[in-house]
Parts: structure tokens; sequence; C-alpha cells
RNA sequence: GGGCCUGUAGCUCAAUUGGUUAGAGCAGAGCGCUCAUAACGCUUUGGUUGGGGGUUCGAGUCCCUCCGGGCCUACCA
């Protein structure tokens, strides 16, 4: 039994997330480790909120809440929403907790030893009003360089020039619109990343198998212009973890914390210590430090792509630069953006579809179904109503849900609602004479197999084919056994065909577990058939059910979408979140 | 500006990394079935692989160029 530890970038706190975050990382690592846990593997996954940072702050001052309480509240949404949605997060902790102030303090302090943290002397721009230093994107004015009036400090979005907020016209606030600015001194620590650009590099072009998207990008940063540069990691704000040096003060650094993107990935630790600490594990280091059983720990992060260059460099700078035994990520899984009909997913503006929404209109299993089968593996991918609709109503209900139905009703009006006695399927009997039986088998081991492969892969999409392709040999199987005229002449063949074909709902409800985990519970619990395991093999798979096996008819399992619903939708998510 | 990714059937995507006649699903058309959520199955229409040029016995795949889309560019996270 391996054992695989499985993270999925941790999602910012100042709100709910839409649902090209939720298919950006968290939905496919909690695919990934149903599929490992089903097949017998030992699983750890991890995830949680990303807590600190000005937006946070803000968001808090926006709701007039103190900022922890704040954070708390949200987290609480948060974790509730992903319930929600099936993510089986074996820990949801948060980047504010006292485990990760004590671990990214020890970070820090181990850097410091290495001699891989400077002291900067800078300035930046501090708004008297707001009673706060500001980023860069915070300071808006006219550019320079083509006159537009809302040119952001670090960069202007009319003509993409590069800027400093100090070449700004008339820079002001974003937060209070004050132009009461000015550039005041201050002192910040920087990861010496320059120094472990050789280090990281070699660490990147020894992975193998690592997606281009993954790869690139880390090329990228690593060669870029001067090359890798510093990163600073503290900011002047009031909310996250104080600079320390381990439990000692930092002298200089006195009401400074830690940047976000310093503590976020260490939380990925911290959480498993979380994790311990609420009661639910009991080792967390035989997960995290190869000195202590995490060697054969295979490791596997999730993220959009934005996330790629703090998780292919800035992580593994901090715990290389620690010199202790952490363990390193092993498989780094990127994805491209989901777009929403024409246009981008916005937080911002409202547009789009929030996972709060999505559950409230339509059951888990259905979003996880589109967005882990349209996953945006290769390019971004994009969200469409009618899409949402035809592949729902297609795959899940008139493919899936109806091959429930038309056998476990055939099988009550001729047998009752019991495995029928007689004849002998293929999956009993190779010399059985049931010619379709035997295609079906056959199908299905190639099927499973490339399915298997997929998952192991990580290759969402083309596992999602695979499955569906064996939903559809059902129906194919149906068709060519038709045990409906089967029945007329020879009842005892139909029994043994509607065995067969009764079998394929519990092998289907495991296989399906990791994409629809809800529907694939209600299909084992209706076939009384809950201790179901992963098949080890297709003809012991399909003899589960033996004659006498009482069941219960389910419920439709996927009610379908209907054009109402979809036009009203459709024009309830075009615009602003209410 | 620079870098990376991308462009394949009406739509969403494949194509074992240069190797037979470019394949699936959806949508469309025809036929069949009547167990089933008006569901299912079979057959079928549909492509100058964004344009042009080049390398090669052979190019969707490699090179050049043009056109379109996207992302990143280090102080949002």
């Amino acid at each position: 039994m391996a054992r695989h530890l499985i993270t999925s970038a941790i999602p910012y706190i100042n709100g709910i997330k839409h649902l090209g975050n939720l298919v950006g990382s968290q939905l496919p690592a909690d695919l990934y480790a149903r599929y490992l846990r089903g097949r017998g593997n030992e699983v750890l996954f991890l995830c949680a909120t990303d807590e600190h940072g000005t937006p946070a702050e803000l968001a808090a001052a926006k709701a007039g809440k103190p900022v922890a309480e704040y954070c708390a509240e949200m987290h609480a949404v948060q974790s509730e929403i992903a319930d929600g949605f099936r993510l089986s997060f074996d820990h949801f902790g948060r980047s504010s907790s006292d485990q990760n102030h004590r671990l990214t303090q020890h970070f820090a302090a181990r850097l410091a030893d290495a001699d891989l943290i400077r002291e900067v002397s800078e300035t930046q721009m501090y708004s008297k009003a707001d009673g706060r230093f500001l980023p860069d994107r915070y300071i808006e004015g006219t550019c320079p360089n083509c006159g537009f009036d809302s040119a952001r400090g670090d960069q202007c979005d009319n003509c993409t020039k590069q800027l400093d907020p100090v070449d700004l016209i008339n820079p002001h606030s974003t937060i209070s619109g004050s132009t009461d600015l000015e550039m005041r001194e201050t002192k910040h620590l920087y990861l010496r990343q320059s120094q472990m650009k050789d280090q990281l590099e070699e660490w990147i072009d020894t992975r193998e198998g690592w997606p281009v998207l993954t790869t690139s990008i880390a090329k990228k940063w690593l060669n870029d212009g001067d090359g890798l540069q510093d990163r600073g990691i503290t900011r002047d704000l009031d909310w996250g973890i104080p600079v320390k040096r381990g439990e000692s003060d930092w002298p200089g650094m006195e009401g400074k914390v830690f940047y976000v993107w310093f503590d976020a990935p260490i939380e990925y630790i911290a959480c498993a210590q979380e994790w311990v600490d609420a009661g639910k594990g009991a080792d967390w280091e035989r997960w995290w430090r190869t000195d202590k059983g995490a060697d054969d720990v295979t490791y596997t992060q999730f993220m959009g792509k934005d996330n790629v260059p703090f998780h292919t460099l800035s992580f593994p700078a901090t715990i290389l630069g620690s010199g202790e035994p952490w363990k390193l990520v092993d498989y780094i899984k990127s994805f491209n953006y989901l777009n929403y009909d024409g246009g981008q997913f916005s937080t911002s503006r409202g547009r789009g579809v929030f996972m709060d929404q999505a559950l409230e209109i339509l059951p888990a299993d259905y979003w996880r179904w589109w967005l882990l089968s349209h996953v945006p593996e290769t390019s971004d991918s994009e969200f469409t109503w009618e899409s949402f609709q035809s592949g729902v109503n297609k795959d899940l209900a008139d493919v899936l849900g109806n091959f429930v139905s038309r056998v476990t009703k055939f099988c009550r009006s001729k047998f009752g609602e019991v495995v029928p006695e007689g004849g002998t399927t293929a999956a009993e009997d190779r010399n059985s004479t049931d010619a379709s039986a035997h295609w079906l088998f056959h199908e299905l081991q190639e099927r499973l197999e490339a399915y298997e492969n997929h998952m192991d892969q990580i290759e969402i999409r083309k596992a999602a084919n695979e499955l569906r392709a064996m939903w559809v040999a059902g129906n194919e199987y149906l068709q060519k056994a038709a045990p409906w005229s089967t029945f007329k002449t020879d009842p005892e063949a139909a029994a043994a065909q509607i065995r067969f074909a009764l079998n394929l709902i519990p092998f289907y409800a495991v296989l399906s577990a990791p994409f629809i985990p809800d529907a694939a519970a209600r299909m084992l619990v209706d076939m009384k058939a809950d201790d179901c395991a992963w098949p080890a093999t297709v003809d012991e798979a399909l003899t589960q059910l033996k004659a006498g096996h009482a069941f219960t008819v389910p419920d439709v399992l996927f009610a379908k979408i209907t054009d109402e619903q979809r036009e009203d939708w459709q024009q309830r998510f075009a615009g602003k979140r209410d």
C-alpha cells in the first residue's frame, strides 16, 4: 500500500470562490485523492484557507469586522461549501493557525542561519489617510506613457507598460481615494533565491513527466533577464505572522509580518500538524520529514497556472534552504483557466457562478462531473450553460442514470426486487454462451485498464472519457442481449442477462465514485452493496451480486436540466452577483 | 516590448511525440428497439488541421513568416 500526500492550492480568504477556482485545484485534487483511496492507498489530502495580506484586511474593513473575526467566519463558510462539493480533505486548515505561525518563524530562522536572508531598505508608497503602506496596484493615476487615467501603480491596463507608482500622474489610493501619499522608507527581508538558482534549476531539470505548463513557467522565472530574483518576504501590515527569528525577536523588524506567499505554502506542512492537533491523525512527520518516514511518500500538488512560480521556486527554495529533510513535491499538476460564457469568471465583477450559488441550484455531482470532464488541462476551457446542460443530461441522466433505471425496473417487473437465478453469465463462467456478455466483458477489461492508467497519470479528461465509455457499454450490452425479448422464449437466459447487468451497477458506482461520490453512494446503498471495493478483476467484480440478493429500485439518480432552468440561470448569472 | 501556451468537424476535445485513409462525444440526418428518465442501439453527413512558404520518402506534429486567442512578466494572491 503506497502513501500519497496531496495538497490543493489554498484558496484566498476574501470571499466565496467561483467554479474556475474550484476546477483549477481543489476539485481535481479531490478526484485524485478519492481515486487513490479507492484503490487502497494511504492518502493524506490537505487544504486550507490563505488568510493573510492586504486584500483580507480590506475585505474585513469593508465588512466592518476585525480581520481575525472576518477570517474565522469566512473559513467556516468556505469549509461548509467545500463539504457541499464533497471535497474530501483530511483537514481543511488555516494559514493563520498557531502551528503555521511557529513553523513559518522557524523556517525564517533556518534561512537566516544559512545566510539566505538579507535586509533591504527601500521606499514604498504610504497613504496617510489609509494609515498604511499600499501595494503598487492599490495606487491609481494617469499613465505617463499613454495618458490612460486609471493606470495601476504596477502596470497600465491600457498600454500594458510596466510602471512604478511614483511615475503616475495624480496618484491616489484606490481604497480611500486619498491623494495624500508619500514615499516612505521601510526595511524588509528578502529571500536570496538568486543564491539557489543552480540548485533549483537542477532539481527542476531532473523532474520527470511534469506538465509543460509547470516546467516552462519555472524555467522562465529561472532564466528571464538576470535570472531568478531575490524576493521580499515581509510586509508592513498588521494581520499576518509577526516577523520573528524562530522564537526570538528580529531587531529592526518590529511590527512587520511575513508576506503571504512565504507563509501560505508552509501551511501545507502546518496543516498536517493541525490535522494531528485536531485529533484526526497521529503522526504528521511521517508525511513531511524524510528522516521520519516520509521517504516513501509520493507528494502531488494541484494548482492553477498562476501559482506555479511559488510552488516550483519559492517554496522549494524555502525547503531546500532550510537544510532540513523536508519532503519536496514529486509531481505538480497545474491547470489553465476556465472561462465563463465568452469571458472570464470575475470575482470583483460578480460574473459567473460561485460555489455557494452552484450548490443552491444543483447537487454537487452535476458540477463535479461537468467540471472534471472539461477540466482545462491543455488550454483554457469554457463553461457555457448549453454545454453544461447537454453534458450533464446526456452523460449522467441518459447514459448512466437511465441505465440503472432500465435494468432495475425491468428486473422488478419480471423477477421482483431480487437478483434473479438461472443460467450463467460470462463473469460466472467463461464458457457461457452469451456472446454479447463476452463482448461486454472484454470491452470493460480494456476500458478499465485505460481508465486506471489515465487516473494514475492524472489525465482527467481522458479518464472521464473512458469511464463514460464503460457506462455506454452497459447500454450497448442491453441492446445486444435484449433481455425483454429473451424473456419471452427463455426466462432463465433472461435472468442471467439481467443478473449480469445488475452487477454493472455496483461496478460503475465504485469506478465513478471519485467523480460523482453522492450518486455512487446511493447506487451502492440501493443495491445493498456498500461493501464493494475497487475491482481487482472484472469477472470478480461482476459476480458480487449473487442470485437471491435483494435490492431496491433507486429513485431517479439524475433529473435532467430543463431548457427553462437553463435559460433562467443563464440570465441570473450573466451580470452582477446579488 | 519580452517569454510561454494555443488555433484540428457547427460545438467541446483526441491523435502512441515525424509514420497507413486525422479520430471521439455533442449537435444534424436515416434506421432499429420498446426494458428505461421521449431514454437506448446501429448507420451516416461533416476536415485543404488558421493563411503562406520550407525541411523530409513522409508533416496536425519540425523550421520560417503572417493572422487570431490566452497567460505570465516578480508589490493582488
